[in-house]
DNA sequence: AAGATTTGACCCTG
DNA sequence: CAGGGTCAAATCTT
């Protein structure tokens, strides 16, 4: 496990981060805008996300090599031996958190293990463990499940804590703080067509939440400009934690705060002093698309 | 060729 | 025994 752990790391840790998540609704303006003609626009800002989400894994301490899958020389032989599973009510990993969200991308990079059909549930659930887990035996889990209520809803319940990127607790916990605040949004640019966030989405995929296009894909519902409306809409699904005991009432039986709406005037996210530089890329993106910035500084 | 995803089977708990 | 979580071979993607 040898995960950078100093101070300066981390912030570039969620600088990185940060600046994947504008990349992100960046793409969702040019995919949407892509009818017009901003198709190689939209490859860079596809770009910016892969080397976001390169620079993630670098940080994290993780070799981008080395996670081929251990061959099992004996096969059918091998798995009469192979170490008994444990379930997790039982493991006593550490406590689920359970988020609902537009997306089910929240900056950490998983890997998909598993696809399971739920009974009573129109949708299958996804389980993905964190793509470090061997490299830094980083026990993080989650579970992905698409909301029967609402489709363009997802249901993620979280288990243990990233230690691949850990090291320091307070700014770990920070940081999964500032995700839970800014991940989940919905950006409404005043179009008069009330757009309800969660229906009509162009973003939404819901046949597309495997692990690769998580990666790649943007996250954020994007409402483009009707009337020259300048209005962005954050709406924030509120996070609740449960304890570990309480897991096996699953994620539809957790408590979920309702959806908190607030309106602001400008994108900034969040007074994360340190990160004022990526707010004001944002604010900026419009302009920066149109002038073709120069992203020689940012390559990996 | 290496790494990621799919998917059926295995295993555990209630 | 049913339901759910995980494994790992097969398959796909890059």
């Amino acid at each position: 496990m040898a995960a950078l752990v100093t101070p300066a790391a981390s912030v570039a840790s969620e600088l990185v981060a940060r600046g994947r998540e504008s990349a992100a609704v960046l793409e969702a303006l040019l995919d949407d805008a892509s009818t017009q003609g901003h198709g190689g626009i939209r490859e860079l800002a596809a770009e910016i996300l892969r080397c976001c989400d390169r620079a993630l894994a670098a940080l994290h301490g993780a070799p981008a090599t080395s996670r081929k899958r251990k061959s099992e020389p004996d096969g059918a032989a091998a798995a009469q031996t192979r170490p008994r599973r444990r379930m997790r009510a039982s493991s006593g990993l550490t406590a689920a958190r359970v988020e609902k969200r537009w997306t089910a991308e929240d900056g950490f990079i998983w890997r998909k293990y598993g696809q399971k059909e739920i009974t009573h549930s129109k949708n299958p659930r996804l389980y993905f463990r964190c793509t470090y887990k061997h490299d830094s035996g980083c026990p993080a889990t989650r579970q992905v499940q698409q909301s029967d209520d609402d489709h363009s809803l997802y249901i993620i319940t979280y288990f243990g804590d990233h230690t691949c990127c850990q090291g320091d607790d307070g700014a770990v916990a920070a940081a999964e703080e500032e995700d839970v605040k800014m991940q989940p949004f919905v950006i409404n640019f005043g179009s008069a067509t009330t757009a309800s966030s969660t229906s009509g989405s162009p973003w939404q995929n819901s046949d597309d939440i495997d692990g690769r296009s998580e990666i790649s894909r943007s996250p954020q519902a994007v409402c483009l400009p009707e009337g020259g409306g300048d209005e962005l809409r954050v709406k924030v699904t509120k996070v609740e934690t449960t304890s570990s005991d309480s897991q096996t009432a699953g994620p539809t039986a957790a408590h979920l705060s309702p959806s908190a709406e607030v309106s602001c005037a400008s994108p900034a996210w969040d007074p994360l002093s340190i990160c004022l530089e990526w707010d004001q890329f944002v604010e900026s993106s419009f302009d920066f698309v149109s002038e073709f910035i120069n992203f020689d500084g940012i390559v990996l």
